[in-house]
DNA sequence: GCCAACGTTGGC
DNA sequence: GCCAACGTTGGC
């Protein structure tokens, strides 16, 4: 089962947002990037993924689950765009930031060290481990 | 609020 | 198909 790393600015849509909308989960639209497209599209009902908070906060804060996967993105009128739809799973017990991945050499191959600008990620399985025992889950 | 990085667009 | 111009992202 693969991984993922979701970045939303909480501006735009928060994990609080997320965790509202429950078992229903929500769509993960707004995605106009091709390599984040190619992610999208690889993912299967399932896979889990982190929520990071770009801008504000600047750190993963919950886990989130594929409910749905690849189909097409109603709010882009160009056709070429698609999404995927999400729910929350859990919270972590602290959030674990972009400085503290920055600072661990075992996190420096992380796509968002390396990629920052890429909103849909993967994530492996390794950097998954070390990311949930940094933060704990929430029970 | 600045600005570097980088993806996308469009003229040629 | 190249590449300059442009727009956006996101850390600082």
């Amino acid at each position: 089962m693969a991984h993922w790393l979701y970045k939303s600015e909480p501006d735009t849509w928060s994990w609080d947002q997320q965790v509202a909308r429950g078992e229903a989960g929500e769509h993960w639209n707004g995605v106009r990037n091709y390599l984040a497209r190619k992610h999208l599209q690889a993912m299967k009902i399932g896979d889990q993924g982190f929520f990071y908070h770009s801008n504000e906060g600047k750190a993963i804060v919950g886990v989130v689950e594929v409910i749905k996967e690849y189909y097409p993105d109603h709010t882009d009128e160009t056709g070429r765009f698609g999404m995927v739809d999400l729910k929350a799973i859990k919270s972590l017990k602290r959030p674990v930031t972009l400085q503290e991945i920055k600072d661990d050499p075992r996190l420096k191959d992380m796509v968002l060290v390396n990629n920052m600008r890429l909103s849909v990620q993967p994530v492996t399985d390794a950097e998954w481990a070390i990311i949930l025992a940094l933060g704990g889950l929430e029970s």
